[in-house]
DNA sequence: ATGGTAACATACATATATGAATGTATGTAA
DNA sequence: TTACATACATTCATATATGTATGTTACCAT
């Protein structure tokens, strides 16, 4: 009774997790507020409820704890904008979809820390940096993809390179998703209005994806 | 011959100009690379050709020298984007232009140091911050003038609340400008098709922008 | 030419944040 | 219950960057 409690005692590996959970988020919403050089750890544990000391027992310094942060960002932002979108079969569905998702997705207080952290590092040589290039490369990479199958298909017109285009798409859609800062409804409408314009194609394709 | 020969020896005001404007550029480069927290200013004086000496005889002190570059950049902006586009009669194409020459504007190293110091300072209370976002702001209002006279004139179709439009659209805007990093001359064309799209208006118009 | 002042360089003092070292309490297994 | 490991707190050493104080050189008026 003493050992297999089960509910009441906390096991070292759920606490473990626990703590390791808390200081993850607070970690992402300071690198999505203050960036990677203002980021001050001292506040990241405070604000997790733990101090330093905590943060450098599950962390190996600084960089791996932004790693993490990225790396835990990432998987959701796949989770839940990435596939789901994938399931549309028309490429421009699926990059209509991706930009309301974005948008949805970003209303959270994370939502910058991916082009926080790009702006920053932007030409570095810095593994945080590499690390933030690297996904945001994929990015483009499926955006490519989906522009060219659009293009074969009919459904957007030619025009600029696909990669221009692709690049283009992204800071816009990052862009506007930011400075609407999660204005909810508007933002889903307007970040899929912004990649409409990118691709050439008529504007009221965004609002018909939000019923198809 | 000796004190005035006004060609060979520069005299103070000018001598002081000279590295004032040296300085400036160094640390506008360097706030658009690094941001404000991660510049050193040891490299923006030796990047300019001298050593912090200088620069804190010219300047009160790191917030003093980047207010002045944020106004500099401002002050260039106006004249070189702002002013231009205001020639023109309609309001879309006013935006348009304004997308154009944004792009234009931005081929420069500088391009990013509005939405890097935005981004940085956002929500934060520092003065810097305070300064950038009445910029950004001056700019929203700007926006938001045009999207209700092209409105009103017809040429702009109904949808979400102006001001929410606006933030869309220079979001998407500088976005997009950052994201294709001075790609002439294709920056151009997309950024001004964002903008057609945020606004929910025929993306040919970008095209047709150009000739007129 | 020469005293004075402005433009700059050099040297120093201070603050802040990281990371390492050490200490303590809580959980786990023999 | 005792021995050990893990989670976390606290303290300390170091580095880096800002800002200041002082020194030196170039310009300009008398």
């Amino acid at each position: 009774m003493s050992t297999t409690s089960a509910l009441k005692r906390p096991t070292q590996a759920e606490r473990r997790a626990r703590s390791r959970g808390a200081l993850l988020e607070s970690a992402a919403r300071g690198l999505s507020r203050y960036g990677y050089g203002n980021l001050v750890l001292d506040e990241v544990a405070r604000d997790a409820g733990y101090t330093r000391g905590a943060l450098y027992h599950q962390f190996k310094d600084k960089e791996d704890l932004a790693l993490a942060v990225i790396e835990w960002v990432n998987e959701h932002w796949m989770r839940e904008v990435g596939a789901p979108a994938a399931r549309q079969t028309d490429p421009v569905d699926e990059l209509l979809t991706l930009a309301r998702g974005h948008a949805a997705f970003c209303r959270r207080e994370i939502a910058r820390v991916v082009m926080a952290l790009r702006l920053e590092f932007a030409g570095q040589q810095h593994p945080v940096g590499r690390e933030i290039e690297q996904i945001w490369e994929t990015g483009v990479k499926r955006c490519v993809k989906l522009i060219d199958a659009g293009r074969r298909a009919g459904s957007i017109p030619p025009g600029p390179p696909a990669r221009a285009m692709a690049l283009a798409l992204l800071g816009a859609l990052e862009g506007a998703v930011i400075a609407l800062s999660g204005q909810s409804p508007d933002d889903e409408l307007l970040a899929a209005r912004a990649v409409t314009g990118v691709l050439g194609i008529d504007s009221s394709r965004a609002l018909r994806s939000v019923t198809g």
